[in-house]
DNA sequence: CTCTGTGCAAAGCGTTTGCAAACGA
DNA sequence: TCGTTTGCAAACGCTTTGCACAGAG
């Protein structure tokens, strides 16, 4: 398992027990809601507080150390930044995965076709995964 | 100016004037956050309430008259159902606008690549517009 | 030692609910 | 007329804020 100490500090945050926790399920999790994210943290720290979870995953955002990922019908997850990427979640279980799709092609033909500069696609794409199916 | 009375009892919906008011607005409008429609129906009703438009707002979700299109960096916005699209959306003005992609490649691709049944796709392209570029 | 981060409690906001009166069909 | 919808007020749930103490560097 990866140390985040170092990116931590990188990025203007100290290393305290608490946000190496987050980093940590976040590596783990892939994708996690803040709901989720708390249940997780107070098993390991019975007296964390959400306030304590908001401040963290705010600054980290801030910092685009991590990102935010909104889900038709679904709260919003949390994932550590990572090279661009799409997602597919599943209706029936929830599961939200990261995929590689090369979608070029699509922002050229928007960028001409609009006249539309584009600087990020956010792809979701829905439906059933293997095992619900 | 289309007129929503018939569509709305066809979705089991009474045509309230409110209602109808709020139909008219989706469609001048394309998309609307709720707060900017509360702002333009209270010009039309000055003692409309809140509480009638997140009623009426999630009565015609739960039918598919109209659909949510949760944004990055922005509030959510609603719009009219209509054939499948994606969305641009500039990040300096906000605007929002339809356009028609053709995304079947990629759901090809990610169906038989991920062992994923795709059911939707949804797409926003952010950056620049015409106007603020 | 200094400044930042944590936990608590309270406040803030957007959204939902219950209810009586008004209204659509 | 009957069942639905509206507007109001209160309740709710999620998120943020202020503050004193604890902890990282």
């Amino acid at each position: 398992m990866k140390n985040y100490t170092d990116t931590l500090r990188s990025h203007n945050l100290k290393a305290t027990p608490q946000r190496l926790a987050i980093t940590d399920i976040l590596y783990a999790h892939g994708h996690i809601s803040i709901e989720s994210l708390y249940d997780v943290m107070i098993k390991k720290f019975s007296s964390i507080s959400l306030a304590t979870i908001y401040k963290n995953i705010n600054l980290m955002l801030e910092n685009s150390f991590i990102q935010e990922v909104k889900l038709p019908n679904q709260k919003t997850v949390y994932e550590l930044t990572k090279h661009s990427h799409s997602h597919i979640m599943c209706d029936r279980c929830g599961m939200v995965n990261d995929i590689t799709i090369d979608l070029n092609a699509i922002v050229n033909t928007v960028s001409t076709l609009e006249n539309f500069e584009v600087s990020k696609a956010d792809l979701v794409l829905s439906g059933v995964c293997k095992n619900c199916a």
